[in-house]
DNA sequence: TCTACAACTTAGTACCACCTAC
DNA sequence: GTAGGTGGTACTAAGTTGTAGA
C-alpha cells in the first residue's frame, strides 16, 4: 500500500472568505496559449453559454515539464491563515458561521453512489419488469450511438451462430491419490478444462483454485471419492493434450489444408450477413464454447466454470420474414427470436459468468455498421478541438470554484485531458478492483512538493499506471485538499476515493452541456490522434521509407504510451536482446579487424586474410558495416523500448486513419507499410483523404 | 433523480500461419 | 528443410455510455 501524503501546509479546505469580492485574476490555461479571465468567486456549475467553439484548432495536451503557471492570486498562507475545513456550495451564505455551514452542509452534500452496498441479489429481488422481460425493444444506447432510437436495418438476414462441437471423451483418467479415477464425461471435460491450463500462472492464484475446486466439486457430486483438489493429479490429462497438439502440429500438408477447408465450409453460413440487402461481414458468429473464467488481474471470479451454452440461452435478432437460422440441437429451441431494428447485434446470450452481462454478436470492424461509428467516433473528436481551449479554461477557472463537487470535476476533467486517462466507473464485489479519474482511491495518489502528483493503481485489465507529473498549483493544492478530508469534513483513508463529491457520470452530464455528444472518452480519442497528428507534421526528416516507418512507429509509440496501452514481455525477449547483442560484438569483432585491414592497406601490406585488397574497397566494406552495426543497434533498442508498449490498440480505436493515410500520402509510403491487411479494410473509409489531412 | 440495464467500444493475450535466416 | 521469430487474427474480458423506468 502506497503512503498517503497528507501534508500539512496549506490543505484545508479553502474558506468562503477567501472566494468573497475577488477581483478578475488571470490564469493561463493548460496549454492555452494565453491568459484566462478567472472569477474566483465564481461557484456556478461550468455552462454551454461559457464555452463556444474557438474555431481555431486544437493541440495536443501540455508537455509535463512545460507548464508555467501564475497563480490565480489565492495564496496558500491566506487561506491558511483563514481557517479552513469546511466550504460552502453557494456563494451567498458567507456570514453564516462556517461550523454551521459545514453541519448543513453535510446534510446537504449528496452522499456518493455506493452500489456495492447492494448486493445483487437483493437488487435482483426487488428488480422491476424490464423491457427485455417484456419482450420489448429497446432504443439503441451505448457508446457514442445516437440518443434517439435510431432505425438501423430494414432487413436482415443472417445464418444464426456456430456452435463449438459437444465435447468428446478422451477417457484419460486423472489421479487422486496417486490412482487412476473414472470420471463421467462431463466430469472429465471440467478436469480437462483445468489440466490444460496447468503452465499457466492461473494454477499459482489461490482466488483460480478455490473457485475451480467449488465448481468441479458441483460436477463431482457429493459422494465422489474425490474430496480435496490437492490430492487430484491432472498430469495424464495434460500430457494427453500436449500429445494431440503435437499431433495436430505434425498432420502432413494435405491433411492440414483439408481441416482447413471443412472448418472454411462449415464457417460459410455464418460469415456475412445481408443487411437491406448488402453483404456484410459478421464478427464474432461462434459461441463461446465452456471452459474456466480467465478474468484478468485478481479477478474474484477466475477458475469459475464457464457453461457450454445452447440454442436455448440464445435470443436471435433478426428482420421480420427472413428464415430463422437452424441449429444442431434437436428438440430445442432458439430462447427468442427478435425483429428489433434499432439494435444491430444478430445474438445474444446471458454471460454465464455473470448473468447481469451479455455476450453479443455483432458485425465485424470492417462491416458499413462499423466504419459509420468510427468516422462518426473521429469526427466527434475533431469537433472537440473546436471547443478545447474553451473547455480547459472554463475547467481551469472550476479549479477555485466554491463548490466542492465543481472543484472536483474540474481537477478530474484536467488528469482526463492532461493524461489520457479512463472515466473510471463504480464496480461492483465480484469484479477486479481496478479505478479510472473518477473511481481513484486517496491511495493511488501521492503529492510530492512543490507541484507533483504521482499516480499508482491498476486500470483497465489490471494494467499498472504509474506516472509521476508536474501539476499546475491549483491542481495540486486541491488534490492535497481532497486527500485530506470528505465533503462533511472527515478525515479520509487511503481506501477513501479522491473525488467524493462526483462520479462519471456527473462528469459526462457537464461534458453534454459543455458539447452536444461530448464524453470522457472523446478526450482519449481526440488527444491520441491530435498527438500523432501533431508528431506527423513536418515534413519527415528520414530518407528511406524504412525510415519513414520508424519515424511514424515514433509517434505511434508516444500515443500507446500516453494511453498506457501495455503488454506483457514476449516469453522470448531476454533471449532475443542476448542474441542480439552477440550479434552485434560479432560485428564489432567484424569492424575491428576491417580497420586493421584498412591500416594494412594503406601501408600497401596484404591483409589479414592474407590478399591484397585496395583501400576504397576496405572503406566501402568498413561503411557497409558500420551501417549493419547503426541498424542492429536501433533495432535492440526499439525491441528494448517496445518490449512493454503495445502499439497496435491505438491504431486499432484511437489514431484517426486519416492522419496516417494522409501522413503517407505526403511522404510516399505505401500504406501498406503502416497498416495491415484487416487495418486496411476496416479503414477503406479513411482512404480517399487528401495529402493535406489535418486532424 | 437515481440506477440497472443494454449495447456498444476498447483491450490484452493466445495461437497459428507465414516468413526469414541459416 | 527447419527453427525461430513475427505479425495477424480470433477470442473474449473489461471497459464506457445513454436511457428506461421506478
Amino acid at each position: 500500500m502506497r503512503p498517503v501524503i497528507n501534508s500539512s501546509d496549506s490543505d484545508d479546505e479553502i474558506p468562503l472568505a477567501e472566494y468573497q469580492n475577488k477581483k478578475i485574476a488571470y490564469v493561463q490555461g493548460p496549454g492555452s496559449g494565453g491568459d484566462v479571465p478567472v472569477r474566483s468567486d465564481e461557484g456556478q456549475p461550468i455552462s454551454t453559454k461559457d464555452i463556444q467553439p474557438s474555431g481555431n484548432g486544437g493541440h495536443p495536451p501540455p508537455a509535463v515539464k512545460d507548464e508555467k503557471v501564475v497563480n490565480n492570486g489565492v495564496k496558500n498562507e491566506d487561506r491558511n491563515a483563514a481557517g479552513g475545513g469546511g466550504e460552502s456550495s453557494s456563494d451567498s451564505d458567507d456570514d453564516v458561521p462556517l461550523s454551521k455551514r459545514i453541519a448543513d452542509l453535510s446534510s446537504t452534500i449528496r452522499v456518493k453512489k455506493k452500489k456495492k452496498e447492494v448486493p445483487t441479489e437483493k437488487r435482483k429481488a426487488k428488480k422491476p419488469v424490464t423491457n427485455r422481460e417484456l419482450k420489448k425493444p429497446r432504443k439503441s444506447t451505448g457508446g457514442g450511438n445516437s440518443s434517439t432510437a435510431e432505425i438501423r436495418w430494414t432487413t436482415l438476414e443472417h445464418g444464426g451462430v456456430l456452435f463449438p462441437p459437444e465435447y468428446v471423451p478422451h477417457h484419460v483418467k486423472m489421479l487422486y491419490d496417486g490412482v487412476p479415477v473414472d470420471l463421467t464425461p462431463e466430469q472429465e471435460e471440467v478436469a480437462t478444462f483445468f489440466a490444460v491450463m496447468k503452465e499457466t500462472d492461473y494454477m499459482s492464484k489461490p482466488i483460480f483454485l478455490e473457485n475451480f475446486w467449488d465448481g468441479f466439486k458441483g460436477v463431482l457430486g457429493p459422494n465422489h471419492r474425490i474430496q480435496c483438489l490437492e490430492k487430484c493429479d491432472f498430469t495424464p490429462i495434460y500430457d494427453w493434450h500436449m500429445a494431440e497438439r503435437e499431433r495436430k502440429k505434425n498432420l502432413s500438408k494435405e491433411e492440414k489444408l483439408r481441416l482447413k477447408e471443412e472448418k472454411e465450409a462449415k464457417e460459410a453460413g455464418y460469415k456475412f450477413a445481408l443487411i437491406d440487402g448488402k453483404k456484410e461481414p459478421v464478427g464474432n458468429f461462434r459461441v463461446e464454447p465452456p471452459g474456466l473464467f480467465r478474468g484478468r488481474g485478481e479477478h474474484p471470479k477466475m477458475g469459475k466454470i464457464k457453461k457450454r451454452i445452447y440454442p436455448r440461452d440464445i435470443t436471435i435478432n433478426i428482420g421480420k420474414g427472413a428464415p430463422i437460422p437452424t441449429h444442431p440441437f434437436p428438440g430445442q429451441d432458439w430462447k427468442e427470436i427478435r425483429h428489433d431494428n434499432t439494435v444491430t447485434w444478430l445474438a445474444y446470450w446471458k454471460d454465464p459468468i455473470s448473468p447481469k452481462d451479455f455476450k453479443y454478436v455483432m458485425m465485424a470492424a470492417t462491416s458499413s455498421w462499423k466504419s459509420e461509428e468510427d468516422l462518426k467516433k473521429y469526427e466527434k473528436a475533431r469537433k472537440l478541438k473546436d471547443y478545447i481551449e474553451g473547455i480547459r479554461s472554463t475547467y481551469t477557472k472550476n479549479w477555485t470554484s466554491t463548490d466542492r463537487k465543481e472543484r472536483q470535476m474540474a481537477t478530474a476533467l484536467y488528469f482526463i485531458d492532461r493524461l489520457a486517462l479512463r472515466a473510471g466507473h463504480e464496480k461492483e464485489e465480484d469484479e477486479a478492483e481496478t479505478v479510472g479519474c473518477c473511481t481513484l482511491k486517496c491511495e493511488n495518489i501521492e503529492c510530492i512538493p512543490p507541484c507533483t502528483i504521482t499516480f499508482d493503481f491498476l486500470g483497465k485489465d489490471s494494467i499498472r499506471y504509474e506516472n509521476s507529473v508536474e501539476v499546475e498549483p491549483q491542481v495540486y493544492e486541491n488534490v492535497k485538499t481532497f486527500l485530506k478530508v470528505d465533503g462533511a469534513g472527515r478525515q479520509k483513508t487511503g481506501n477513501d476515493q479522491l473525488f467524493d463529491e462526483m462520479d462519471a457520470q456527473d462528469l459526462n452530464v457537464r461534458l453534454k452541456e459543455l458539447m452536444d455528444g461530448l464524453s470522457v472518452k472523446v478526450f482519449r480519442t481526440y488527444n491520441a490522434s491530435i498527438t500523432l497528428d501533431t508528431l506527423l507534421s513536418d515534413a519527415s526528416k528520414e530518407e528511406t521509407v524504412d525510415g519513414k516507418k520508424a519515424e511514424y512507429d515514433r509517434a505511434n509509440k508516444e500515443v500507446a504510451i500516453l494511453c498506457n496501452h501495455q503488454r506483457s514481455v514476449p516469453k522470448t525477449h531476454s533471449a532475443q536482446m542476448e542474441k542480439m547483442e552477440a550479434k552485434m560484438a560479432h560485428m564489432q569483432k567484424e569492424m575491428k579487424d576491417l580497420l586493421k585491414d584498412l591500416k594494412l592497406s594503406k601501408a600497401g601490406k596484404p591483409c589479414l586474410n592474407g590478399r591484397n585488397v585496395s583501400v576504397d574497397i576496405i572503406k566501402g566494406r568498413i561503411e557497409r558495416k558500420r551501417a549493419q552495426i547503426v541498424k542492429q543497434e536501433i533495432t535492440a533498442k526499439n525491441k528494448e523500448e517496445l518490449k512493454t508498449v503495445a502499439l497496435g490498440t491505438s491504431k486499432i480505436n484511437y489514431l484517426d486513419p486519416r492522419i496516417t493515410v494522409a501522413w503517407c500520402k505526403r511522404n510516399e509510403v505505401p500504406i501498406e507499410k503502416v497498416f495491415n491487411k484487416s487495418l486496411l479494410s476496416k479503414f477503406l473509409w479513411a482512404m480517399d483523404v487528401e495529402p493535406s489531412f489535418k486532424f
